[in-house]
DNA sequence: GTAGTATTTGGACACTTGACCAAGTCGATC
DNA sequence: GATCGACTTGGTCAAGTGTCCAAATACTAC
């Protein structure tokens, strides 16, 4: 048995991190409570302190593990795609994987507006989203982008994350139909997989 | 003096829904307490819950009260713009008065998000936006939009908050540097005011 | 075996929460 | 003046909160 002691201990902390991961889109990041966390876990309350200084710092470590591994491999399999054109259709149907009110999305968004309370959290967020912004950015710019790279990869990160936003109101708001419109921002239409009229499909009934 | 008992009561109940609208951007939408919320709107604690039957009950009016309004005047001036590219322009530097990080904004995403947990919050939250996307989408379609303006108008709707969204976490990005993309979603670079250059102002530094 | 360390337990502490209410205030109406 | 209804007060209540801690447990090193 490779059970050490300090191995279970490091299980433990994961599994109240897990909790954690779960429970800020249940209840929203305010409405996450020791308790909460630590029956979640299956462990008793008082592990909770043993292993973070507070609930905020758990909170703060469980979201920005979460979001780092996500946009890791977000970017990871982005700058494997070999047109601009196709790597926009990717991202818009890896975008139709959140749907604005799974859990994934939810506590990224939890998370954006904690961090406006939360320096440590905004910082270590703000450092995250740059990283990823400066991949797509050098990924556009490789790809032979005309512009600004930076610029376009900023209004495509923001318009992925604002069709993330309205999607968790209007559930037949689909992502691949914004690919026109979208794909247009780099003028795409010229280069890389031509996929003609997909513009014409309908978001609403 | 018109200061009827009914009219006290009603300046009262207006106070509070002040009081709410400032309060959730400052700690959150479960932050907000019955104790707070009567301390900033200068009346006893005992007042909210004569006037509402519950504190959610007081978040969700003074939201929706607010978003409402907001809604209605964007789209208001919005539709007043005679073409596509000066009013994207103009929708753009109204987002400039929106950091991300202000009240205004917060007070929105808070709402998104505990829309997810109250489902009456999420329907009257959904029919404004609904109503906004439309009416973005008729102003479209006049003004001689080829595409299927529906989507464009979500696209358009979505790309704006998340810019919001963005903002909130690096404020150096400046939303009228995204006019070219954005402009570049509606071919508008041939009619309308054409602003060339501001494609290529930097968003980092 | 024993000593020592890391982890876990369950409860205690002081405090805040939403909801509620009897008593009080105030202006309008008679 | 007296009466009435709308409104406000300040406090109580049980339930839940984050944090802490002495004691119990499990594992490691000797």
């Amino acid at each position: 048995m490779a059970t050490t002691s300090a191995s279970r201990g490091q299980e433990t902390r994961q599994r109240l991190l897990d909790a954690a991961v779960a429970l800020v889109p249940e209840l929203g990041w305010g409405g996450v409570t020791t308790r909460l966390v630590a029956e979640r876990a299956g462990v008793a309350p008082g592990v909770v302190h043993y292993h973070f200084a507070s609930v905020t710092d758990l909170l703060v470590a469980a979201g920005t593990g979460f979001s780092g591994a996500l946009l890791d491999q977000l970017a990871k399999e982005l700058t494997a795609r070999p047109t601009v054109g196709e790597g926009v259709d990717w991202l818009l149907g890896e975008l139709s994987r959140y749907s604005g009110a799974d859990p994934a999305s939810l506590l990224v968004m939890e998370m954006f507006l904690a961090s406006t309370r939360l320096p440590e959290l905004r910082e270590r967020l703000g450092e995250q989203i740059a990283g990823f912004r400066s991949c797509v950015a050098s990924w556009l710019a490789e790809r032979g982008y005309q512009g600004d790279a930076a610029v376009a990869a900023a209004a495509l990160a923001a318009a992925l994350d604002g069709v993330m936003l309205h999607r968790a109101l209007d559930p037949d708001l689909d992502p691949a139909a914004l690919a026109g419109p979208l794909r247009a921002m780099f003028g795409t239409t010229r280069e890389g997989t031509t996929t003609e009229g997909t513009t014409s499909e309908r978001t609403q009934p």
